[in-house]
DNA sequence: CGCCAGGCCTGCACGC
DNA sequence: TGCGTGCAGGCCTGGC
């Protein structure tokens, strides 16, 4: 399930790999992502030079000549780059492959990945356009904070992950932002004052910044792309730890559920 | 076997 | 009215 972090750490492992590459073609083995890749998008492709790679919230975008082939992960997916030789194994559905003799690979056992390709403004398409402010962006802090949860009565976990308001924001880290920010995650958004604010914008940023700064979480589904599995085993405050103690008061960490997800948090030190 | 994980889209109901 | 909001369902497979 990769996050943000898992996202720019990604980017940032296949820009090497990618930025100035000229693109061969690609291979689509299944093209039934959560929107099907177009037959003919390696013909579209082939030819096209590679010139950057970027990011918005949790999508990678891949800037080529002619247009954007946009990214996602899902909850499964992983990138890699290979020799365009390497044989493909079960859920290698996607190859983008270079002139240089390798391939980029997606994997995505779950399939709720995405390959899409866009022209004209990028950011206006339709799966960007409405996504909110990104969280590592100096735009994000206590006072946008505060004025985009004005009008939310749901609970601020839920709040956090609307991709609407804030991109890149996943289950694991709201839970971690709010324990770090001794908020509790049920807290209606609007009730939250400008110092809570304040202080959760900072907590969202830190916690986004040192998972990037280990290189990725430890997700199971992640590998990062040299093919290393990205296992940085990340202390979680509250996150998967239900029953054992806080490691701050050691009050026994609580499970509940919200949107059909779930939260975990201390009963102390968030209140 | 059944349930759970969960990002993100869609569709629906509601209230101002 | 129309929009913002909130909620629930669906997609999908591996692991328990």
């Amino acid at each position: 399930m990769p996050e943000l972090p898992e996202v720019e750490v990604t980017r940032r492992g296949l820009e090497p790999h990618l930025a100035g590459r000229r693109i061969a073609g690609a291979v689509i083995r299944n093209g039934r992502l959560r929107h099907p890749i177009p037959n003919d998008l390696g013909a579209t492709l082939a030819g096209q030079r590679v010139k950057s790679v970027a990011r918005r919230g949790k999508y990678l975008l891949l800037e080529c000549e002619t247009g954007w082939l946009i990214l996602h992960l899902g909850m499964s997916g992983s990138l890699r780059v290979l020799p365009a030789a390497a044989p493909a194994e079960k859920h290698d559905h996607f190859d983008l492959v270079l002139e240089d003799g390798h391939c980029l690979r997606l994997r995505d056992p779950r399939r709720f990945g995405a390959v899409v390709w866009a022209t004209g403004d990028v950011f206006a398409h339709p799966l960007l356009a409405g996504l909110g402010v990104e969280p590592l962006d100096e735009a994000f802090d206590g006072k946008l904070l505060h004025a985009l949860t004005r009008k939310r009565q749901a609970a601020i976990k839920q709040v956090l992950m609307d991709g609407k308001l804030v991109v890149g924001v996943g289950n694991i880290y709201a839970n971690e932002a709010l324990f770090r920010a001794g908020i509790d995650p049920r807290t209606p958004a609007r009730k939250l004052g400008p110092k809570r604010c304040a202080r959760l914008a900072h907590t969202v940023r830190e916690t986004l910044e040192q998972s990037i700064a280990a290189g990725g979480s430890t997700l199971r589904d992640f590998v990062d792309p040299s093919g290393n599995p990205g296992y940085f085993p990340q202390q979680y405050f509250v996150y998967g730890r239900e029953g054992q103690p806080c490691r701050v008061c050691g009050t026994a960490i609580r499970a509940i559920r919200q949107g059909q997800r779930s939260t975990f948090y201390c009963p102390k030190c968030q209140s």
